[in-house]
DNA sequence: CCCACGACCTGCTGGC
DNA sequence: TGCCAGCAGGTCGTGG
């Protein structure tokens, strides 16, 4: 579950039971995800105390009292869930990371695919952390603007669905917002993106911090029955306008033409899209 | 440097 | 009904 806005509403999900918590235990129940967990890991969490809870792009950041700072990913199918104090707990399949609290309550990390990861670092190192460094701006600060978009992508000739794919561009944006950010803006995505005028990154900055606002007022997207912290999904999936949409008639762009969105695939990614509106 | 492509994993769905 | 190819919200390394 896992673009920005599906991240940022992990990351609220988790603050009231992890913010100020103290971690007793750490159990792992293998040796890594995608990554092998860093030297110490689960012994460098014991004990420590959270102070804050942050969000980078697609990370999770957990500030520790230690100076250190626990970095998660969720990969394509991570989940976090809580177990109340007192609950018998027996892992299910793919639980790979349970941190039991001071407090009694439990954390468990699910991912079926293992594409997630973990690590720890300093946190006077963080610029210097190779999953943070060259990240592109937060799409929802002022740092992003179409202005700044339209610098990022001079001189690059990959189409503009596969650079707002990169993290380095901007960050946060998976293959949904970027389908859903497109269509808004009114783009082909087979454009190339360093062709894209000044007039047309505005209208798609501000198209990703729309989509991404109203996914956030949604608490994100569920597909295939994923969950939030606390169980509940996320409603945005419901205001899909061409993701997951193939073959469906394009009525939210308002033209009175009868057409259907079409799929393409870009970097090894489904794009979905409408042939009418992003010429 | 830039870009294309495969690898990493498991689970679900749709078509036969 | 059962089986299997194909596909899934992401990144990273290796080539040319």
């Amino acid at each position: 579950m896992p673009e920005l806005p599906e991240v940022e509403t992990v990351r609220k999900g988790l603050e009231p039971l992890l913010k100020g918590a103290t971690i007793k235990t750490v159990t792992l129940r293998r040796t890594g995800l995608r990554a092998p967990f860093p030297a110490g890991f689960a012994q460098s969490l014991e004990g420590a105390t959270i102070t804050r809870l942050r969000r980078r792009a697609k990370y999770i950041l957990a500030d520790l009292d230690t100076g250190q700072v626990w970095l998660s990913h969720l990969g394509m199918s991570g989940s976090f869930r809580e177990v109340p104090k007192g609950t018998p707990f027996t892992p299910e399949t793919h639980d790979h990371v349970i941190l039991t609290l001071e407090s009694g309550k439990r954390l468990v990390f699910n991912d079926p695919r293992r594409f997630g990861q973990m690590d720890l670092y300093d946190r006077d190192q963080e610029d210097a952390h190779k999953a943070l460094s060259a990240l592109g701006p937060e799409p929802l600060t002022r740092d992003f603007s179409g202005l700044v978009l339209h610098k990022r992508l001079l001189g690059k000739k990959v189409p503009i669905k596969v650079a707002l794919l990169d993290q380095r561009v901007v960050s946060g944006v998976g293959n949904i917002y970027a389908c859903e950010a497109l269509f808004r803006a009114g783009i082909n995505p087979r454009k190339a993106s360093g062709k894209i005028n000044l007039a047309s990154c505005d209208d798609l900055a501000q198209a990703i911090k729309d989509v991404m606002n109203a996914a956030l007022k949604s608490g994100g997207s569920s597909l295939r029955n994923h969950r939030q912290v606390d169980g509940k999904e996320g409603l945005f999936q419901h205001h899909f306008m061409v993701y997951d949409h193939a073959g469906a008639r394009c009525t939210a762009c308002g033209c009175k033409k009868e057409h259907y969105i079409k799929t393409i695939v870009q970097a090894g990614r489904t794009t979905f899209y409408c042939p009418e509106k992003q010429r």
